[in-house]
DNA sequence: TTGATAGGCAAGCGGTGACTTGCCTATGGT
DNA sequence: ACCATAGGCAAGTCACCGCTTGCCTATCAA
């Protein structure tokens, strides 16, 4: 994984909202970005604009998190787990042939 | 997880310095934080002071990544990869029993 | 006991990031 | 054609975060 691949990813996931927004679409995929908006207000009391959330889904895509796709009018975002793998793997519990000392 | 507890985890791994102490910790185990300092300047380039290492193992002390005990005048640190199951869990391929709607 | 080693505390600085505000574009319905 | 809906762009503000600097404490060796 290239470093600033790496850096966008923990970047993106750094943010509360961010990280509700993935939640989000994990209970409904294809979402268009007022619905993104309206369930956060509904569900978890965020009351960020339209414009704040857009951003975030701008760092979400540019993070691999999420991808969009426009269809007329309406542009839709669904969720990719896939950068998430590195994360679980990158910190084993012990290291590959662990030597106490290197 | 609680609300504060995951924006401990989260913070924590957002920064890169903070990544690649956690990659050394997983490397050699139980180092001071002098080891830890001199092996991220000789091994990656971190020119960063002592206490800005110090402070950086406090975050991710905070967020339960790391533990540390005090012997005689050696402050040692160890890796805890608990905190970082839940990060996979958390947003699953798809979500349990999807109805596409809810 | 003195000096060196290992670490802690706190204030200040600079940069980045989240958010708002204001305005603009494009698509679709009637 | 017109208006409402869905979204985009860009600049400005404010707070937080990473880092340094300066000084202080504690442990160990000689």
């Amino acid at each position: 994984m290239r470093v600033d691949a790496e850096a966008a990813l923990f970047r993106a996931l750094s943010d509360r909202t961010r990280r509700l927004i993935l939640d989000e679409l994990v209970e409904r995929r294809r979402q268009t970005l007022f619905e993104i908006c309206s369930r956060l207000a509904g569900r978890h009391g965020v009351t960020s604009t339209r414009q704040a959330v857009s951003q975030h889904l701008d760092v979400l895509e540019a993070a691999g998190l999420v991808h969009s796709r426009r269809e007329g009018r309406y542009r839709f975002f669904e969720l990719d787990t896939g950068p998430l793998r590195v994360i679980a793997d990158r910190w084993p519990d012990r290291a590959p042939s662990d030597q106490e000392d290197r």
